[in-house]
DNA sequence: TTTATTCATTAACCGAAGTTAATCCACCTG
DNA sequence: CAGGTGGATTAACTTCGGTTAATGAATAAA
């Protein structure tokens, strides 16, 4: 499924640290994401980072804002690690849309596990605390945490690395898996 | 495109304070209000509540989770004013889009919209402050507004309607849009 | 080895929001 | 009219997270 995109895009090396692109510039091209790790982030206009999500081999990452309605990129994407990535233009997306009618279902599944994905994120962000949900993402992304810096984790969570140095403190005296 | 949907629904009443469904209920059924207004929220174990949106006129709800995995609804819906409202059973849902090419394009443009929603939401709710999104949401939708209690209003921008009297306070004072 | 540099932690202080409870007000209802 | 009810506000207190700045620790660079 995802291997006839493959076949029209090109794939590209991206060294730790680099954009696969950058909010407010045009863009809507799709990225599969072969190998490495990169983030997904909003700027604000007094400088802060809010992380969207983290990405890695296997994912993709596109803003639809910028392939459906041809607005800028709403967001930035950065390596954290060496990367891999097969980059299909929007032009070919669009086009593959229109013209291969099996593609239809392909957009519905990566549409329906987004928005899965997103309403389980609106649901951590609204009903649970800083505290709750960094445990669940220990509990759920053991792995991907050891790749992550408390910036960065800090930054998804929505807080600052100080209250999460604060919170990792806390559920270390007391929830202690001293393993 | 609804019309077909519609076609093979039943209208139904639904008095002030009455379930379109309720959380943790087995479901599935796609609702078309036709007038009124819902809110669609999550109950925690604690019994508190946080509202994930509300809908009117020409709006849609289902628990997309309980159609598409056949779970049960991970959210309740209940109406604020006397309401109207296409019910269309889950197995009519699922049979036009398994017979009805067209469908497909219908289901896009609602996961879209849907992912465009969550989207936003994610983004508000991580960034923004409460004072922020409270502003925003007075912007966006003063119409609605005047139709809700506080208490709804504080439980959908994810603060206690105590917080919500502090901000309406502070933004009176100093914001005085005097007209 | 010494010096930067970067990242995580900690402290001190402040402001925002939660909790609980009291008050006020509008609207019913008997 | 008196009494009751629910919604919004306010107050008092606590907890949590933001801000700023200092400190530690580890790694890279000179």
């Amino acid at each position: 499924m995802n291997e006839q995109l493959k076949k029209i895009g090109a794939i590209r090396q991206f060294p730790k640290g680099s954009f696969l692109f950058r909010q407010g510039a045009r863009g809507g091209n799709l990225f599969f994401i072969q190998s490495g790790l990169v983030k997904a982030y909003y700027e604000t206009l007094d400088g802060k980072e809010f992380i969207k999500s983290f990405l890695t081999e296997g994912e993709f990452i596109a803003s639809m804002q910028a392939i459906v309605a041809g607005n800028p990129n709403s967001f930035t994407v950065l390596t954290l690690e060496d990367s891999v990535a097969v980059e299909v233009p929007k032009e070919a997306v669009l086009n593959q849309f229109f013209n291969n009618p099996a593609f239809t279902d392909i957009l519905n599944s990566m549409l329906l596990r987004l928005a899965a994905k997103k309403e389980r994120r609106e649901y951590e962000l609204l009903c649970m605390s800083a505290e709750e949900r960094y445990l669940l993402l220990c509990e759920r992304e053991a792995k991907l945490l050891e790749r992550l810096s408390q910036n960065d984790i800090a930054r998804y969570l929505g807080i600052t690395p100080v209250a999460l140095s604060r919170i990792r403190k806390r559920v270390k005296v007391f929830g202690g898996e001293s393993i």
